[in-house]
DNA sequence: TCGGTAGATTTAGTGAACTAAACGTCAAAG
DNA sequence: CTTTGACGTTTAGTTCACTAAATCTACCGA
């Protein structure tokens, strides 16, 4: 039963560790840096947010030396999932195509990504 | 700059203020113990909750006699746009697609809505 | 008038996420 | 051999959401 339920820092760290795969907690540490220089964290904190991941089964790691190298136990999906049936039912009361109003009315969608959410829409809708 | 970041049971607070209108804390203890059965919650909480959202400028509260009115403050349509962009930028990394992709492949979605989302993209298509 | 009830307010405490300094260890550099 | 630095570990503290008892206050009914 692998915790799904991520806080902020903690679901950019399984970001990073999705990217890459494995990652030590310096290399994380940098790569939140990197990616976030609005919101400087310190190593100890990294380290500290890893290990609260691993209690909640989140990620694994391994010894390189007398380094730990960690790696996702839980796939992005589930993340995913999780968060966004919560989403779902906290705020829109389960109305799914609420949710999707909001995106194509609100959000910035793409050409692209408008002709593959068309494309999904067929094909469900072929399927009913 | 209304606050719009609520935890979950300061979010079915508001719902029941945004389906009555207004209500007294009674009435929403009462009410959320009927629509949650399962989370039995107590008067004194719902209070100090109210209290919460009230610093945060989400509610009001008209004096009646020696009772409060609460009334939201913030509207539905605010909360929903934070939450699902907040969502969408965490867990999807801004990818409007991935999200609208889990809704049709993960969740239910009956006809009704399915049909709606199909008119919203038409619909966006056309202006694009 | 007195006691209960129904308000609001005060006080108190937990758990989770986040933050990060301080500390001990050990290997590599000088 | 000693110092420096990179690890992981320990400790500590904040904030926020949530929980709810305890207390104060005032009206209403007996």
């Amino acid at each position: 039963m692998t915790a799904t339920k991520l806080g902020v820092v903690q679901t950019r760290i399984m970001k990073v560790l999705w990217d890459s795969g494995k990652a030590t907690a310096r290399q994380i540490t940098d790569e939140l840096n990197r990616r976030f220089p609005t919101d400087p964290i310190a190593h100890s904190t990294v380290q500290t947010l890893l290990r609260g991941l691993m209690d909640k089964d989140a990620i694994t790691h391994q010894t390189e030396g007398r380094t730990f190298v960690f790696e996702p136990k839980v796939a992005e999906d589930k993340v995913r999932k999780s968060a966004t049936r919560d989403l779902l039912q906290q705020v829109f009361g389960g109305k799914a195509s609420d949710l999707v109003s909001y995106l194509l009315t609100n959000e910035k969608v793409s050409k692209a990504e408008l002709d593959q959410i068309k494309k999904l829409v067929s094909e469900k809708t072929k399927k009913k």
